[in-house]
Order: C-alpha cells, then structure tokens, then sequence
RNA sequence: GGACAGGUGGCCGAGUGGUUAAUGGCAGCAGACUGUAAAUCUGCCCGCGAGAGCGUACGCUGGUUCGAAUCCAGCCCUGUCCA
C-alpha cells in the first residue's frame, strides 16, 4: 500500500476511500503543513440522501477527524435548473421553497457526522445557488466559457456516452459541467478551498474545476475521487425490500436501517467496515478474518457501529435488540412495527400490507400462495385466513426477514 | 420549417389487428439449502376482489373495427440528416 506522510491520506488510503487523485505528493504535502477546507457536491432533489452518497459523507468525516474542514456544497442552484439526466424523467422543477426544505432536512444527517461551527476544521454547508442564482450570461461565458472548448468537452466519457447511446443530451446538461468547475473556482475564492472530492464519475467535473482554477484565479488546487462501492457480486449497493436506503429516520425507520447493514454479503464485511464505520483497523482485521456462520458477529458490528453514526447510540441499541429478539429468540422485538387491532380480527393479507411488510394485498397473497408468510413463526398457507388477536400480540412474517407485530385494543 | 427513424411494464428489449396483462433478459420478492451470507434449483413479479371477474396499462387526443400496443389522423417528445 502505498504510503504517505499526511494522516488523512494515509487513513484515506487505508480505509480504501482513493481511486484517483491529482498530484498526490503536493496535496501529501499540503495536509501536513496547513488545514485543508475540502468540499464534495450533494444534490437536493429529495429529502433525504440514501447510502449511495455514504462514502462521500464518511469522507467529509475522516477529512475532519484528521484536522481539517469539510464543506458541504448543496446543489441548490444546479436542482433548480432541474437535473435532466436519465433521459425523459426527473424534469420536474422544484421550487425555491422545496429545495430549502430539502436542504435543511438533508442537514440534520450530515450534522451526525460532521461537527459544524465558526471554527477553523468547523464544517460549514454552502448552496451554490448562492453564486449561481447571480450569474450574468455574457460575463460568465466571456469569463468562464472561454476557457472551454467543445472538442474537449465532446470527449468526456459522460458526453460521449450519452452520445453514442443516442440518448438525449440538452444544452442544458452539456453546460453542467461548467457550473461545476466553476463552483469550484467559486469556492476556492469564498472558502479558500483547495481540493474537491466526490465518485469516480465526478473525476471529469472535477479536473474541469481544477483547469479553471488554474486558468483563471492561478490557484492550485487538488482532485481525489472514491471506488465506485459495489456489492460483492457486482451488483449496486443500497437497495432493501422497501426501496432506497435512505439517511432520514423520516424516509426510512432506524430497524430496517440497521438491517440493510446486518444483510451484507460476507465478502464486503471489511470493505465496509473500513469505509462506513469508525471501527479500528486493527478491530476490523479481527473481525473480517471469522469463519462461517462467525462472520455474522462482524455483520452486527457493522450494523451497530453504522447505524449509531446515522441515527443515534439508543436507535442502534433498539435495532440491534429487537434484532436480536426476533432472530435469535424468536420473539418479538420493541421496534418491529406494530398493529393495533381494536376488534380482535383481522384478515391476513390485510395485517401484512397494513404493517408496511408488502406492497399491496395482490403482493400479500403471492407471499402467501408462495409459503413465505407466518404467523408466530408458523407458515399460513391460507390466502383467506383471518387471524384473531387476543391479550399476546401476534408475530407477523414475511419471509425471513421482515416482522411485524400485531397488537388487541 | 422539411425528410427519415423512434417513444412498450423499475430498467433493457420483443411484439405490427384477436388465445396479449403483453416473449425474453436484468433488477426485486418468496420457497428449498444455509449463517438474517454467497452460489444453485423452484415459484412469483400492475391494482382491486374470497372467487368467477373487474379496473387500469404499450407518448397524448381522437378515429376505423365486432375487436387495436398493433391500422388512420392530429399533437407532444427524442434521435439523425437537411434548411
């Protein structure tokens, strides 16, 4: 591995955070000699962001574990505009006001993990909506876009995908790129910030910005880019039962947060300990080096240690107790949703879409055609079935994996 | 503005008048096997309904027809080329 003078490239590079990075010496270099503001670029389209921007969040938290200042750049300006990319969706506009909500809310996750303040590795939020709302058009080509040309821009792998896919690409997204080099250039000047880091896919936004930079204001700043995190088998990662997995306890409860984490496959327990959680190194050695049906102490401490970073020390404990309940003792657990039933009766597929378990009573009676639902660990078989409830809750199944509780009164 | 091509279920992609709620693949869910893992095999995979069935659905709006995703007209959107 390779090795660095700084800690944060060091543990950047230990915990598998580096796929690519402009000039690694000179920002090597720069990390031991001041404090670096660094930012990564979010998107505010929803109100919650979901795992997939996990590893970018973990990065703002170990570039301030490691001295320095993370800047949380919300794409307000740029979800104004409406992001038209995958094709004929996502054109929706959202309001001024929807973009502020999201933000604010988006703002209580990242609070979790980055301490933010006035102080010199304080995190602080910026929304480029604050620049980019005031731009004038002919300034900004006669400043920025002549520093552009089309050939080069042609040539960028999300262009030219687009492109040779036949897809749609509009003005409009063709001029992202610019945007995003010049929220950079914007920052270097407001923030003094010196490096940007995002996905591997961000790489050609991201040496745009640093060209720009150069260029225009002969600043020198640097680019580091994350692995695209894959499950195991290739496949994308933060998908459960219920969705996307999202950050908010609004969008997603605390229990099927923790699951998601208990749920992963062997082969990535190391992976993602290293990445998602503060675990020692040496403590994830320990734990990624279990056998067989062993490897599942790892799985809880994964499960444990991210969701406590997420939601809280108490939504980890309740999650990981109620698994624990549910899975190793068969009962029911405090945090498994619940139904109350004011009769006393009710029929199964209706319990099963009411508890959130299925989508709809049609999904609900394909489970139970197909032998995946239980009641108090018993399988029905009976589409039809009613259950009637009396003083002990009765314990819902779907599959193996999903519970729900069912309650009198 | 003109010529040509195209718009199908979460995605990709067949289907060109009737056994088409629509082949196939991916993704997803369940069962078996396991360790709340992977791999494999099997089943499911628009909604409502106990059920026969009903309602929606192949860009939009109308039309032809006993019957249309499939034919016709207009419109919208996308691509390629031309102006």
């Amino acid at each position: 591995m390779t090795s660095y003078k700084s800690d944060l490239l060091n543990t950047l590079s230990a915990r598998g955070y580096i796929h690519q990075m402009t000039d690694a010496s000179a920002l090597d270099a720069l990390a031991m000699k001041q404090v670096i503001p660094a930012y990564i670029g979010f998107d505010a389209t929803a109100s919650s962001l979901h795992v997939g921007s996990m590893v970018q969040i973990m990065m703002l938290r170990r570039l301030q574990q490691a001295g320095h200042k993370p800047i949380v750049l919300m794409g307000g300006g740029t979800t104004k505009v409406g992001d038209p990319s995958g094709k004929d969706e996502s054109r929706k506009l959202l309001s001024t006001e929807d973009i502020d909500a999201n933000i604010a809310s988006i703002r209580q996750v990242f609070e979790r993990f980055l301490t933010f303040g006035d102080g010199p590795t304080d995190a602080v939020m910026v929304n480029n909506a604050d620049w980019l709302d005031a731009l004038e058009y002919v300034p900004f080509l006669r400043e920025v876009g002549k520093h552009f040309t089309i050939n080069r821009m042609l040539a960028f792998d999300s262009v030219k995908l687009r492109l040779d896919r036949e897809q749609p690409l509009t003005f409009l997204e063709f001029n992202y790129m610019i945007l995003q080099a010049y929220d950079f250039l914007e920052l270097s000047r407001r923030a003094s910030c010196r490096l940007q880091m995002g996905g591997s896919d961000q790489w050609g936004n991201i040496v745009n910005g640093i060209e720009l930079a150069r260029r225009i204001d002969s600043t020198e700043v640097f680019g580091l880019t994350t692995p695209l995190i894959t499950t195991a088998d290739g496949g994308k990662m933060g998908k459960t039962a219920s969705g996307a997995v999202w950050l908010n306890e609004a969008s997603l409860p605390s229990y099927d947060y923790w699951q998601f984490w208990r749920n992963t496959q062997d082969a990535d327990v190391g992976r993602f300990l290293r990445l998602f959680t503060d675990v020692s190194l040496s403590e994830i050695i320990r734990l990624e080096a279990l056998q067989g049906s062993e490897i599942n102490t790892a799985k809880i401490a994964l499960a444990n240690a991210a969701t406590e970073l997420c939601r809280g020390k108490d939504a980890a404990l309740a999650a990981s107790e109620t698994a624990r309940k549910t899975f190793e003792e068969g009962a029911t657990g405090d945090d498994l949703p619940t139904l109350s039933i004011p009769d006393g009766s009710i029929a199964l597929v209706d319990a099963l879409a009411m508890l959130g378990l299925v989508a709809s009573k049609g999904e609900a009676k394909r489970l139970i055609k197909g032998g995946g639902a239980r009641v108090d660990g018993i399988q029905v078989t009976d589409e039809s079935a009613r259950l009637s409830v009396g003083t002990a809750p009765v314990r819902i199944s779907a599959g193996k994996k999903l519970h729900g509780v069912l309650t009198s009164g």
